[in-house]
DNA sequence: CGACGGGACGC
DNA sequence: CGACGGGACGC
């Protein structure tokens, strides 16, 4: 697991981490400011900065960013620069804000208050903020250096250019009630604070002052905001449930940054934990899919997920919004229909205070109305997403995927492979309970020890939901999840394995197809982190979620441009954890069929190395690097030996490629290494390599897979960057239809297999 | 029905 | 190199 490495991994300048992330980056070459900050800050500064003016030309940025001090201290921010210096180019310089929001906010954001200096807690920040409002709504930086001469009418305007100031407090001493040295920025979302810092720190020198300003978060910022993100609270686990184990039953929703159980003296769990993802988005689509549905092994009650409370609930933020205390959180329960829409939503602009809310909403399991896309602009987003997606029943069809994609998530995911075996159990046999059991037991406890703790699984009633309808079989992945210990939940339905898998190695081409051509198409425009390899190929067994809508249609707001940007960004991002979730179930099957042919215990980790791999490569485009942990060679019995040959060696010709091609918002191709985190603007050569084997004919069901992904990558990408994001949706959804219909095949034999595979998974990936 | 660790922003 | 003010939710 990747635990933390998400955002503090980033380096220094990059607070952003996790939400902006990508942009920046990766890129091969991001700006530096290094020249800026040479000189040395010291005394009077260059920057002469605003007092003088006269710094020197060289430095472009600089020179605006002390315009306004030049001018009276009110005026208005004016935006000057934002954006366009910055760009969100992917790459590129700016980058280093993201498009995401803040700086390119610049040119979003109103500038409402100008004027106004104090006073307006909130000022406008209307549409600036996108997604973020992280945690307590806010978030605050500490500026050091600070001249005791200095007004707030002097620092305002300064940051005023990264971002709606929420507040300026310039810190006093109680008792003498001089000055400190130092004040507090508030800033509505971590975006502009980000953009602020990388712009501001050590880059102004304020007159007066021996220094130039420090400008970072404040104490406990970080990690304030950080939990409030993307953490998401998970309760009624299994108490014997590893980090690995809940990671897995995460992962098909995102990259799960953090997983943290909460233990008791003697560290024993409390059935609860914190589990943190890079992405928003992806917290609300694993609570729209696992909330109230999802099922571990062993427990009696759904999992319990939702967006996790401010670790410092107090101080600030509380007030600022309904925060935690309100509704929401009643355990359980809680409103179904709930989802309205928070107040604060409704009202774009300011809101009241922040919209810091979003996570109470949340928490109602599925309802939601689905939120059509992109209609909300603004917070809307945030609640929109959470709440909206699944929708469940109604939704069946076709739109369930869009519309109600989370549950498809669930049982949804049947809809891919998965769904065949559903099917067939369905249809074919009718004895649910009984196979359930039986799975379980036998195999595994035996295989790993790692079995301590069963396969968490969904169970059927849980999800009551509605996923049926549609095509999807809700039962299937309950199945495999299911273990051990079946009987007790009970849900006789899909208990039973499907009475004959077939699978011999033929799979449909289909399949893999379609899966692929959503994989190729989201790895492509995908960026680069968005996930690493690892956990969320490891991740996928159980229920592969399919992505939610909200994904696919974020309602960030910005600049127009970035707008567009942030919304295809995200769609893409979707597309490409569908594709994924797509993919994992492929292997799932891969899986089982494999394990059908051998029931040779060593084969299947094997495999499920295999697979992880494949999937993985897939997305990327078959690594060459793999590293394939286990040994991949004797993978595939049955299917087809020659699958197996390639996805080790990649002597000649790679089976498998790390590199994927991806466009940047720009439009320019680069190259991402999903192992290594790498990226170039060059094309790589084992990519070249890759692509020029994968045309081959595909002989085995993996080798298609495999080659797939690779091929037409091109061409998807250039549809995807172009059209729009509601497009995309509409692909996938094809795309699943057909895998649904075209298999029927499966193997049945599979439970077993399948619950091996549950078992073993974790390890592999690791 | 359980609520916050470890490591950690830079010079 | 300085670290939290002022004013303030809404049941």
């Amino acid at each position: 697991m990747d635990r933390h490495r998400g955002d503090r991994s980033s380096s220094n300048n990059n607070p952003d981490s996790g939400s902006s992330g990508y942009n920046g980056r990766r890129a091969p070459s991001r700006f530096s400011d290094s020249h800026q900050r040479s000189h040395g800050g010291g005394g009077g500064g260059y920057r002469g900065g605003f007092s003088g003016g006269h710094g020197d030309g060289a430095h472009q940025q600089q020179q605006q960013r002390y315009h306004p001090f030049n001018s009276p201290p009110n005026r208005p921010f004016g935006g000057g620069d934002g954006g366009g210096g910055r760009g969100f180019g992917p790459v590129g310089g700016g980058g280093g804000g993201g498009f995401s929001s803040g700086g390119g906010g610049g040119g979003g954001y109103p500038p409402p208050l100008a004027g106004q200096k104090r006073g307006a807690p909130f000022s406008g920040r209307g549409g600036s903020s996108p997604d973020n409002i992280d945690g307590g709504g806010f978030a605050k930086l500490f500026v050091g250096s600070v001249p005791k001469t200095t007004t707030e009418e002097d620092i305002r305007p300064l940051f005023e250019e990264h971002g709606n100031v929420i507040e300026v407090a310039l810190i006093k001493d109680k008792g003498t009630g001089q000055p400190k040295g130092c004040c507090f920025i508030k800033y509505a979302t971590s975006e502009e604070a980000d953009g602020a810092i990388r712009a501001l720190h050590n880059q102004f020198t304020l007159p007066g002052s021996a220094g130039p300003i420090q400008v970072r978060y404040a104490d406990g910022e970080r990690e304030r905001l950080g939990a409030a993100e993307h953490k998401l609270f998970v309760g009624s686990l299994n108490k014997q449930a590893t980090e690995s184990e809940i990671e897995e039953i995460f992962a098909p929703y995102g990259q799960v940054e953090d997983v943290y159980i909460m233990r008791d003296e003697m560290k024993y769990s409390r059935g609860c934990a914190f589990v943190k993802y890079s992405h928003r988005d992806m917290a609300a689509a694993a609570i729209n899919a696992l909330n109230g549905i999802y099922v571990m092994r062993g427990c009696e009650q759904p999992l319990t997920v939702r967006f996790a409370d401010p670790k410092r609930p107090r101080g600030a933020e509380s007030r600022g919004g309904p925060s935690f205390g309100g509704p929401g959180f009643g355990p359980r329960s809680q409103g179904p229909s709930g989802y309205r829409p928070p107040p604060n939503l409704s009202e774009p602009p300011m809101g009241g205070r922040v919209p810091p809310n979003e996570w109470h909403h949340v928490s109602p399991k599925n309802i939601g109305p689905p939120p059509q896309i992109g209609a909300h602009g603004f917070d809307g987003h945030s609640a929109a997403r959470v709440g909206a997606p699944p929708a469940p029943s109604p939704m069946g069809g076709p739109l369930g995927v869009l519309g109600g994609p989370t549950n498809s998530s669930l049982p949804g995911s049947a809809s891919l492979p998965l769904t065949s075996l559903q099917q067939n159990s369905e249809s074919f046999m009718p004895q649910g309970p009984p196979l359930g059991q039986q799975i379980s037991p036998s195999p595994k406890p035996v295989q790993s020890p790692q079995n301590l703790l069963p396969p968490l699984q969904l169970q059927p009633q849980q999800t009551p939901i509605s996923y049926s309808q549609t095509q999807t079989s809700p039962a299937l992945m309950p199945r495999m999840g299911q273990g051990a210990t079946p009987t007790s939940t009970g849900q006789p339905s899909f208990s039973q394995p499907p009475p004959f898998y077939g699978f011999n190695g033929q799979v449909p081409f289909s399949q893999p197809q379609a899966q692929q051509g959503a994989l190729s198409s989201a790895g492509q425009l995908i960026p680069p982190n968005v996930q690493r390899p690892s956990s969320l190929a490891a991740a996928s067994h159980q229920h592969v979620p399919l992505p939610s809508q909200q994904q696919l249609h974020p309602p960030t707001q910005q600049s127009p441009t970035q707008l567009a940007l942030s919304q295809q960004t995200q769609a893409l991002q979707a597309s490409f954890q569908s594709s994924q979730q797509a993919f994992s179930q492929l292997q799932q099957q891969l899986h089982q069929m494999q394990q059908q042919s051998s029931q040779n215990p060593s084969q299947q980790q094997n495999l499920q190395a295999t697979k992880q791999q494949s999937s993985w490569n897939g997305i990327a485009a078959q690594g060459v690097n793999s590293s394939p942990a286990t040994a991949p060679s004797t993978v595939m019995p049955s299917t087809t030996s020659a699958s197996a040959a390639p996805v080790n060696s990649q002597t000649s010709a790679p089976l498998s490629c790390n590199w994927t091609e991806h466009t940047s918002p720009e439009g320019f191709k680069y190259y991402y290494n999903s192992v290594t985190g790498e990226s170039r603007w060059e094309k790589p050569e084992e990519l070249t390599l890759f692509e020029q084997n994968k045309q081959q004919p595909p002989k085995t069901f993996l080798q298609q897979v495999q080659s797939h992904t690779p091929s037409h990558p091109q061409v998807l990408s250039s549809q995807q960057v172009n059209q729009t994001p509601h497009i995309q949706p509409q692909m996938q959804i094809h795309n699943q239809q057909q895998l649904q219909h075209q298999q029927p095949l499966l193997s049945s034999s599979g439970l077993e297999a399948s619950q091996d595979w549950t078992w073993k998974n974790k390890p592999v990936g690791t």
